[in-house]
DNA sequence: GGCCATCAATTTACAACCTC
DNA sequence: GAGGTTGTAAATTGATGGCC
């Protein structure tokens, strides 16, 4: 019993992703989607030699023919695919006895800023992955231009690609064009392995762990500042010892953890006793000040002024700028 | 990262004073 | 007088920094 043909879901509508005006950006590139769909070719068909201007994708879901490229005939069979670069003539036949399925990625990619205008643009890494995106689709694209003409084995499974895209469509769920996106672009990516033999990614992002563990424990202290916090209970939250904290503390705020702690709540301190009647027992509640005795104690160390002549300071202030 | 001595931070208790 | 603020002192806790 033969395998079902793992496109057939494609059959009731092979052309409907050509109906989808499909463009979108990638690093630094601007892909335009020209034709993704599936076809087949009847035994003996031919394709004659032509050229795009754009990079088509042919991949061999079924059958068996052969590829001309660059005047060089080469068998195709299932699981086989190539790219044809802008300019490279090719020529397509199926096979004399046997129709030969095809699914076809043509797209059109642009180059959409330099690395100068990147830097200024909106394209310019801003601390949210984009500088690995624009690495990846700039060693993908890189590589798609030096491919050589001849067909490679899809030892990455690029077409399975194709029903991803497919059936997001089908499902008109939301979320479906980030698929088909994200669909198009593992088809080049897994099309550019298949002719790879080593491994060739970019070196993913790696965390200077100080820096992460500091802004961790930063976050950490701002959102929990009104509880009651230990340097033992932060440094747990960010799984280095205390000893360490209070080091990475010394080094990035140039503070010792207590003192960088009281900052934050003298600050809240400060904004309630301008914009709120609540007594000092209460604001020290709300502060994680264990009590009103020890709020005025930091409080007039820091300021030199008691809370509440600091209040009354800052309203005769607001009082004479009205 | 752990140990440890040191010391500053924090808590607690209490009292005086102020304001309503 | 009640409730809130300010100030002080003693006790306790835990952060710090040197050292390994």
């Amino acid at each position: 019993m033969s395998q079902p043909f793992y496109f057939e879901p494609m059959l009731e509508n092979p052309m409907a992703l050509d109906r989808l005006e499909l463009s979108f950006r990638w690093g630094a590139y601007g892909i335009r989607v020209l034709r993704c769909h599936l076809t087949s070719f009847p035994a003996g068909a031919v394709v004659d030699y032509h050229q795009h201007s754009e990079y088509e994708i042919h991949y061999i879901p079924c059958g068996k023919g052969r590829v001309i490229l660059e005047g060089v005939a080469h068998a195709l069979h299932e699981g086989l695919l190539y790219v044809t670069a802008p300019g490279v003539i090719h020529r397509q036949e199926a096979d004399d006895h046997e129709a030969m399925g095809e699914l076809c990625l043509h797209v059109d990619i642009v180059k959409l800023a330099g690395k100068e205008e990147a830097a200024s643009s909106s394209m310019s890494p801003t601390g949210w992955g984009e500088e690995w995106e624009m690495a990846e689709a700039e060693a993908c694209m890189g590589q798609l231009n030096k491919l050589p003409h001849v067909p490679a084995v899809d030892r990455h499974e690029a077409m399975k690609c194709f029903l991803v895209a497919y059936e997001a469509w089908q499902n008109n769920q939301l979320g479906q064009y980030t698929v088909i996106k994200q669909s198009i672009i593992q088809m080049l990516l897994r099309t550019v392995s298949a002719y790879n033999q080593e491994q060739q990614g970019v070196n993913l992002p790696a965390r200077d762990m100080k820096n992460y563990r500091y802004q961790m424990a930063v976050q950490f202290i701002t959102d929990n500042f009104r509880r009651p916090l230990t340097l033992e209970g932060v440094a747990e939250r960010v799984q280095i010892s205390s000893r360490q904290l209070q080091r990475i503390f010394k080094e990035k705020a140039n503070v010792s953890f207590s003192e960088f702690l009281e900052q934050i709540r003298l600050k809240f301190v400060c904004s309630e006793l301008q914009q709120t009647t609540l007594t000092l027992e209460k604001i020290a509640e709300r502060s994680g000040f264990t009590s009103s005795n020890y709020l005025h104690y930091v409080f007039k160390k820091a300021h030199g002024t008691t809370p509440n002549a600091y209040r009354e300071n800052t309203l005769l202030q607001n009082a004479s700028t009205m």
